[in-house]
Order: structure tokens, then sequence, then C-alpha cells
DNA sequence: TTCATGACCTC
DNA sequence: CCTTGTGTCATGAA
């Protein structure tokens, strides 16, 4: 990009809350501080069934970590009469969200917001390319959001966003690690390859079978035997990596590519008068939504989640944007329908809504909707 | 271009 | 570990 030749050198600063779920609780709730608190996404299917969405450190110094079932965190905390279990507000997190964006928007000469809780900022003109300057910038940011939200955080400084974004992970919670150019190698070698970004359990172990453990052993792999083994994308991904570099732009995205709801049936089955209202409620979510973002589809799919846990999906493309949430749904049953012919006999755990092929809603409604908009 | 699948992310 | 939910990207096939 053309911005990023003028300058001499990329600062780039990756902002990641700490621990965020489980901080807004905390912040919502000042008595919780020293209690072990677990964040917990319920299925609705038994009491206790569901999985661990966040811990704060408290809870994390027990064994508890996010995606553990909710079971195993409340065994680990039996002996703590004061854990605390909460369900999920993602509402509140938003908000909270939103209000730390704003705030981090304000040091950066561009911006982007990775997910709920994480940033990058490119300060590379307001510090001059000087990382001194830099880190200046991040303890004042790091400043205000105690001060001002009452939040902390961990921040990385590095010449990229991979490199900032490691940064960020290696010293946690209300860390401010900085790797300068010239020690990205030293930093980056001798840290274990599943700690990559992008190398998830799969290409951990497949890295490991060609006795790969490190991200320095990575660095110094064969290109060529990258390539092969990981295909071109993935490979030339994992090559540059390795070597600390990254040359993605900081910036935001363009706007979102699908919208989609998933829900654990009360039980398994395959008896669509039990599928089809959770359906129905899943359609609903995703028109809300939709309609919000002002956003029309032309691809509606279902996704599967049978008693085995493998995953199905059926997709179907309209032949016309639309918003119209009856077409979205009686799609949808035609899927759904034809799938549970095609998988006989195995039940259904979880079913799932999405729409993608999305694009601005031109404005061609019958009279009829337009007298009632929110139908 | 469309479709299905699968890896990965992160709290 | 008995397993939630949201979204992006890549790949291979048709």
């Amino acid at each position: 990009m053309a911005l990023a030749a003028a300058s001499v050198q990329r600062v780039i600063l990756c902002v990641d809350m700490d621990y965020f779920f489980a901080q807004c609780e905390e912040r919502r709730r000042p008595e919780l501080q020293n209690h072990p608190v677990v964040v917990c996404v319920y299925s609705g299917r038994t009491a206790t069934s569901g999985v661990v969405s966040a811990a704060n450190y408290v809870a994390r110094n027990l064994g508890v970590r996010s995606g553990l079932p909710i079971v195993r965190a409340q065994k680990l905390l039996q002996h703590r009469a004061d854990a605390v279990f909460l369900p999920v507000d993602h509402d509140n997190y938003e908000v909270t969200s939103a209000r730390v964006m704003e705030l981090l928007r304000a040091h950066a000469d561009r911006f982007e917001s990775a997910s709920i809780d994480e940033a990058f900022l490119d300060v590379s003109t307001r510090s001059g390319g000087n990382i001194h300057a830099a880190v200046e910038h991040a303890r004042e940011l790091k400043r205000q959001l105690r001060t001002q939200e009452r939040l902390s955080c961990s921040v990385g400084v590095g010449p990229n966003k991979l490199l900032a974004k490691m940064a960020a992970d290696f010293q946690k919670p209300d860390g401010l690690t900085i790797v300068r150019p010239d020690e990205a190698a030293s930093f980056f070698a001798p840290l274990p390859v599943e700690r990559l970004y992008g190398v998830g359990p799969k290409s951990a172990g497949r890295l490991h079978e060609l006795g790969i453990r490190t991200i320095g052993d990575l660095a110094s792999m064969d290109p060529a035997l990258l390539l092969k083994t990981f295909g071109r994308q993935l490979g030339r991904y994992l090559h540059r990596a390795a070597q600390g570099t990254d040359d993605e732009p900081v910036a935001g995205r363009e706007g979102r590519e699908q919208i989609s709801r998933i829900a654990t049936l009360k039980e398994d089955t395959r008896d669509v008068d039990l599928i089809y209202p959770v359906l129905e409620q899943l359609a609903q979510d995703i028109r809300q939504q939709a309609n919000a973002e002002r956003l029309g589809f032309r691809s509606v799919a279902i996704l599967v989640f049978m008693e085995d846990l493998s995953v199905r999906t059926r997709t179907a493309t309209l032949e016309r944007l639309t918003t119209d949430a009856t077409i979205m749904l009686r799609t949808a049953r035609e899927l759904l329908l034809t799938l549970l012919e095609e998988i006989d006999g195995l039940k259904l755990r979880r079913i799932g809504l999405r729409i993608a092929e999305l694009g601005v809603a031109v404005r061609e409604r019958t009279l009829t909707e337009f007298l009632e908009p929110s139908s």
C-alpha cells in the first residue's frame, strides 16, 4: 500500500482487553473481584450443559479455561464456595466494547477493530516511527482505559500486526510488550509453533510430525516443502509468518459477509415439529440484525450439528437479493427437509441458520410492508 | 459461480 | 475436557 511505502517503518499497537467478558462482569459487580468468576454459555439442554466463555484470573489459576465444559469448571472450583458462574450478557459487552473502541480510535492514525475485545492501531505517523513514542502512546491509552473505563488490557508494540498481536499475547494481564524489528527473530524463534497465530491443533500436529516444534524450526524450513504440505495460501503464510513478516494493513473491514445464528436443541431429534420452531427463532434474530444493518441477502444456508457432532451444511442461492424473512424461513425449511432425508437415521443436536451474499437492500416493498415496516 | 467441508479465531 | 456460538478464509469439486 502506498502510505506504508512512504513511511520508513510501521509501528503497530495491538490492544487486547484482559479476560474481557469476565472483566465486564467484575466491573459491574466489584464485590466479585477476588472470587473466581466464570462466564458461561448455557446451552439449555440440562442445568449445567454448556461451556465456559471466559474466566477471570482467579478462576484461570485454578485451571478454568474458555471452551471448558461448565461441569468441568464446577469440579475444578468445588472447593471454592465463593466461585461465581454467570451467563454471558453479550449486549452488555457490546456496549462496553463500543466505548472502548471509541477511546482507542482516538489514539490511532489508522484503526481496526479486530474483534469485540481486540484492536489494531497504526501509530506510525504520530509516533514518527519512534518506538519510544509509540510505547508512551500505549501507556497513555492503558491509563485512559483504566481511569475512564476501569478496564485493563494488554498491549503489544511491533513493526506489523502479527508481531504486535504476538507481543500482546506474550504477557497478560495488564501487559505491555515491545518487539523491535531487530528483536523479532529472537523473540519468535523459541516459541512453540502452536503459539503462532493461525496455527491450530491440526497444523501443529502436522508440523510436529515433520519434527517442527518451534517457530524457529518453522522459519528455517524449506519453503517448497511447506507449500507442498500446506498448500499455496497457508504454506506461504506459514513461511512468512515464521520470519515475522506481515504486510497486512491496519484497515477496518468493508462490511460483514454473513449473519448466522446457532442453537442447541433440547434433545437430539429429527422431528421437524421440534426443530422448526427453533429455526423460526433463529430467522427472527437474523432478520432483526439484517434490518438493523439495512442488509438484504441472496443466499440462505442451514448448518446441522448431528448427534455424533459431525456438521452438515446446505445452501440455496436465490434469484435476487431480498430482505424477506419469510423467504429466508421457507428456504431454510426446504433445506432442512431434504437434509433430513439424506442423513436418514441420524438425529440432530444443534441447528444453525445463515444468510450470505449480503447487499444493501433496495427499497422495493409491497404496500402492506410499506405500511407495516416491522413485518 | 456455486457448493460442501474444514481449519481457525477468541471470550 | 462430552463439547457454544459467530464469522472468515481456503480448497476441491461440479
